[in-house]
DNA sequence: GTCATATTCAACCATCTGGTTGACGATTGC
DNA sequence: GCAATCGTCAACCAGATGGTTGAATATGAC
C-alpha cells in the first residue's frame, strides 16, 4: 500500500504507535517483544503494526516463526518536509506543492 | 484545549484540513471564504476549523460578524521535532523542486 | 507425531469521525 | 424594524478506529 500523507499522519496520531516507533529506534524487535510493555492484547498490537506497515513506517520480515519489525524512518520524510513548508513562508501554491511531495516521496519511481 | 502530538497529528491526517492550512499560509481568511473552494457544507468546514483550533494549528478571532482564521505554524513544532528524532530529513530535492516550479508556473496544462 | 510458541484472523462491540440538514443567535445594512 | 449574511449548534447517519475474545495457522522443539 502506497504511503501517503494521510496514512503517515494518521499512523502517527496514536500514542501506542508512536511508542512502538520509539522502541524500534533502538533495535529491530519481534512482535511479541513489541507487545510486552503494553497493557493490551497481542492482537491489538498486531493491528497497530499493520497500520504502521501500511503507512510504510515499518517493515516486517518473518524469520522462522518470529516476525521481526524494522523501523523505516524515511517514510516520515514526506510528512516532515510538508511541515517544514510551514516554517518558511514560501509564496508557492501549496496544494500543488503537496501533490509534488506525494509524487516525490510516496510513489517509488519505476 | 492543550495541543498535543495526538491532536496535531490527527488534525494533519485529513486532506481537507491540510488544504485549509495551505490556504491560510497565504493570508488570514474568513470562515466562509475558507469554505468556498470545497464541495462540502459550511458546517463541515466549521467542524474542521474546530479540529484545527483544538490542535492549536489556527486561531480564530471574531470581528463584527466575520470570524477570521489565522495560521499558527508554531503548533507544528512539537510534531516536527518529534519526527526529526527519527533522522534528519533533508529539505526538498531542489532539482526536482525547480522542475516542479517550472511545470507549475510556466507550463499551461495540456 | 505431539506439544508449545508466535502471530494472525474473524467476529463482535463501543466509540470516534466526517459528513448531512435544519434551526438558531449574532451582526450588518437598508 | 426587518431582511440578509455569518457562523455555530443539534440531531442524525454511515463508516472507520481501537479494543476484546476465541479459533486458526505456522513453525520450532522434543
Amino acid at each position: 500500500m502506497a504511503p501517503t500523507l494521510d496514512t503517515v499522519f494518521a499512523a502517527l496520531a496514536d500514542p501506542t504507535r508512536r511508542a512502538i516507533l520509539s522502541m524500534l529506534l533502538e533495535d529491530d524487535m519481534a512482535v511479541t517483544d513489541v507487545a510486552e510493555p503494553f497493557e493490551m492484547s497481542l492482537a491489538a498490537i498486531s493491528k497497530h503494526l499493520g497500520v504502521l506497515t501500511a503507512a510504510g513506517l515499518i517493515t516486517q520480515e518473518k524469520r522462522g516463526r518470529v516476525k521481526w519489525c524494522k523501523l523505516e524512518p524515511d517514510a516520515m520524510k514526506g510528512a516532515s518536509v510538508w511541515m517544514q513548508g510551514f516554517g518558511q513562508f514560501e509564496p508557492v501554491n501549496l496544494d500543488a506543492f503537496e501533490a509534488f511531495l506525494e509524487r516525490e516521496f510516496s510513489d517509488p519511481e519505476p
